[in-house]
DNA sequence: GTTCTAGAAC
DNA sequence: GTTCTAGAAC
């Protein structure tokens, strides 16, 4: 259950939070049956507000809804709103109810239009006396007016119900609710519907329609483009609407998770979209023939590892001759005019302007990445405004020209919102203008060969955004649908969709740079030398692997378990055994009343991305140490249960075991950050990455910033907590048992009876 | 990783 | 006014 279980840790001062629950949905989808079956079980007072029935039995107004409502709330009863709120605009007013005492819902209806009308023709006696033939007419029109609600309108929680068993499901959640309880906020369940597709449809072609044919008549092969989208894609084409509905701050969290979720995931169908300009050709005067050679010839290398993927190249003049030359080479060369596409338009405007839905952009950036100059780095941050320069500086300082560096861009950009961008790719091409510093003197065998590294750097990035992206829905697949529906939150862990340890290294550092350039230096390092600042000190350099001429080291306080890993013999207070390989200390901030750490000692060895075949009797080493420690403690103090494993993406330099008791009963516990990292996919269980490496020789790391700003769970119940101090003191109560994918495959070490058994 | 602190949330 | 979060600095 989603509920807060912990009503008694709150105390009996807690204020009793109200809740408007808006029902959407045709007649017929079955919000009125919802409203009775939640007001026969629930423990807490609930009024329902029916339009149909409100004026002594008769069909009534919205204003007397409205009146109603208020009266309920004012009562301290919480209110549903049992009238079909299809549009925005019919639910606007209900929503103006909340308040910070009064929690704004939206249930989705969201049923077959078939069902509802089969429903509303049978049934005899409605309240809103819609029944007979007649019903058929009026549920398809109404429903053709269906606005979906978002969170951006004022709702703090929303749950789509596709089919009965999510039906059944919202009812459970709000039977559940007792006085005092509250739900978590987000948008659940949702997932591609058709009536979400038809939405996407109009608008698509009403965008289509008007600036491309314009703009592309007499250009048969972008007539060609616009008619394969229209005809074909549109459906797998996911617009800003769907990905970009503005939140208030408060949700945006839990909003872009689950738009991840419910957009990202779900629309099996949408088509990841690059959209690329000529890089070089510009202003760094490249020549345009041999240009176009290499960007087909780089096309048509990758398109077919890109699988459903597309890439387009995007020029802003109609007149364009690069692309005219790709259009005619590409035709030659008989590139799947599917997967590779050119097109005019401002690389900035391609949904807005042009219909055209890309989630991936390239920039050709200067060298410091920064904003301004001319031309489409200009352009690109001038529309993606200050959230992308920081994202930028974020990943990276600088770039040497062959390289590409991925930004995933903010959902604050107005690119993202607008758009449906959702990452720009910087990349840096080779310099043939004299009037620019660092230019290649006409030397077109290293300007060739920079800007075939260039194209593969930017290819590969965006192909590695691609393939995080299908591993990242196959993962929450499972997540979102237990939310809605059920008690334990199970997260999947599998070795499926595995990313390569060198894609996972990359995406550490945001940059890319193609096979070719990894393999041969040269020419990027004389560049490069002047380029990239400089880093000092002696653990910087052991401690950039594969920079890619972006420097991100550790910083200086991300090494203590390194140094005590190198030199124990230094920190002879806090280790508790050494080896030749590992090292035991106790964590010198505690999240739990035990809390240890296992510290391998092997140079090199930073995290568990660097871990490896080569490293599995090691990690069966640490998991036995760890084990014994644990077991150690166990005698102590029998209460305790432990879990062993590793952070995804950890803080600290110098691959590291946690040894942690499940109480998190500690004072170092300070935020949403500490509690996530021990308490969802980013905690990886020390035998399932064993098992992992055993197979597939890689540990699936979840280092996914999103991951750790989740909601607050509890551990064993999963109940849902506004904020850590909450959720701790519900820790502190919580007797439930452990989810079941916490007790299997011995993830817990748990005390054992006297006889044997374990507690 | 922590500490500090501004400002949001309550 | 107090509590809590989140971002910057280290």
């Amino acid at each position: 259950m989603d509920v807060d279980g912990g009503s008694s840790s709150m105390g009996e001062e807690e204020k009793r939070k109200m809740m408007v629950v808006i029902l959407v949905g045709a007649p017929g989808s079955g919000k009125s049956t919802f409203c009775d079956r939640v007001m026969r079980v629930s423990t807490r007072p609930w009024v329902r507000v029916c339009q149909d029935t409100i004026s002594n039995g008769k069909s009534g107004t919205k204003t007397q809804c409205l009146t109603s409502a208020a009266r309920a709330l004012k009562d301290e009863k919480s209110v549903f709103i049992d009238r079909c709120n299809l549009d925005r605009e019919q639910r606007a007013d209900f929503v103006k109810l909340g308040s910070p005492q009064i929690d704004v819902h939206a249930v989705v209806f969201d049923l077959p239009a078939k069902l509802c009308i089969s429903r509303s023709v049978k049934r005899v006696g409605h309240e809103g006396n819609l029944q007979g033939g007649k019903a058929a007419a009026v549920v398809n029109r109404m429903l053709q007016k269906k606005e979906l609600p978002k969170l951006s309108e004022g709702f703090s929680r929303i749950a789509f119900c596709q089919n009965e068993s999510d039906v059944q499901a919202a009812i459970s959640a709000y039977s559940a609710l007792g006085p005092l309880d509250t739900l978590p906020s987000g948008c659940f369940g949702q997932k591609s519907s058709d009536a979400k597709i038809q939405l996407g449809i109009m608008k698509f072609l009403k965008k289509v329609d008007a600036p491309m044919n314009a703009e592309s008549k007499g250009n048969s092969l972008q007539n060609n483009v616009t008619t394969e989208i229209t005809k074909e894609n549109y459906s797998r084409c996911k617009g800003p609407e769907d990905i970009a509905r503005t939140a208030s701050k408060e949700e945006k969290e839990v909003e872009d998770l689950a738009l991840s979720y419910a957009d990202g995931c779900s629309s099996s169908d949408n088509i990841p979209t690059l959209a690329f300009p000529s890089i070089s050709t510009a202003d760094f005067q490249f020549d345009l023939e041999k240009a176009a050679d290499i960007i087909v010839e780089k096309v048509s290398e990758f398109v077919t590892k890109l699988g459903n993927a597309r890439l387009v190249l995007v020029d802003l003049s109609s007149g364009s001759k690069i692309l005219s030359l790709v259009r005619a080479k590409a035709k030659q060369k008989n590139i799947d005019s599917d997967k590779f596409l050119t097109f005019v338009g401002d690389i900035t405007r391609l949904y807005s302007k042009g219909g055209l839905c890309c989630n991936v952009i390239a920039n050709a950036a200067n060298w410091r990445l920064k904003a301004g100059g001319g031309g489409v780095n200009a352009a690109i941050f001038s529309a993606a405004g200050p959230a992308l320069e920081i994202a930028t500086k974020e990943r990276a300082g600088s770039l040497t020209p062959g390289k590409a560096v991925v930004v995933p861009l903010p959902s604050t950009s107005p690119l993202f919102s607008r758009e449906g961008v959702t990452h720009v790719i910087h990349v840096l091409g080779p310099n043939m203008n004299p009037q620019r510093p660092n230019f290649l003197n006409n030397d077109y065998i290293k300007g060739c060969k920079v800007l075939r590294e260039a194209y593969s750097s930017l290819f590969e990035g965006f192909a590695f955004i691609v393939r995080s992206q299908e591993a990242l829905c196959k993962d929450r697949t499972v997540k979102l649908g237990s939310v809605l529906s059920e008690s334990t939150v199970d997260f999947e862990i599998s070795c499926m969709n595995q990313v390569s340890n060198t894609d996972q290294k990359f995406k550490r550092e945001g940059v890319y740079e193609s096979e070719r350039n990894k393999k041969s230096k040269g020419c990027q390092e004389e560049l490069g030398s002047n380029i990239i600042g400089a880093t000092s000190g002696e653990d910087n350099a052991k401690n950039e692997k594969n920079n890619g001429g972006v420097s991100k080291a550790w910083g200086s306080w991300a090494q203590a378990l390194y140094h005590v890993a190198m030199h124990p013999e230094m920190h002879k207070n806090d280790v508790m055994e050494i080896s030749d390989d590992i090292v035991v200390l106790n964590d010198l901030y505690p999240k739990a009343k035990r809390h240890l750490l296992v510290v391998a000692r092997f140079e090199g060895l930073d995290r568990l991305a660097d871990a490896s075949k080569d490293h599995l009797e090691l990690l069966r080493a640490m998991h036995a140490v760890g084990l014994k420690w644990a077991e150690k403690c166990l005698i102590e103090d029998k209460t305790l249960v432990f879990r062993l494993g590793y952070h995804s993406a950890p803080s600290m330099r110098q691959l590291h075991l946690h040894v942690i008791s499940q109480d998190f009963d500690s004072k170092h516990l300070k935020n949403k950050k500490h509690w996530n990292s021990f308490n969802t996919p980013f905690f990886l269980d020390s035998v399932d990455v064993i098992e992992e490496i055993d197979k597939c020789g890689r540990a699936t790391l979840k280092d996914d910033d999103r991951l750790l700003s989740m909601e607050l769970r509890c551990h064993r119940c999963r109940s849902a907590h506004p904020n850590l101090p909450r959720l701790k003191s519900h820790i502190g109560n919580c007797r439930a048992p452990f989810p079941p994918l916490l007790l299997q495959n011995s993830r817990l070490v748990l005390g054992l009876n006297e006889d044997g058994t374990n507690q």
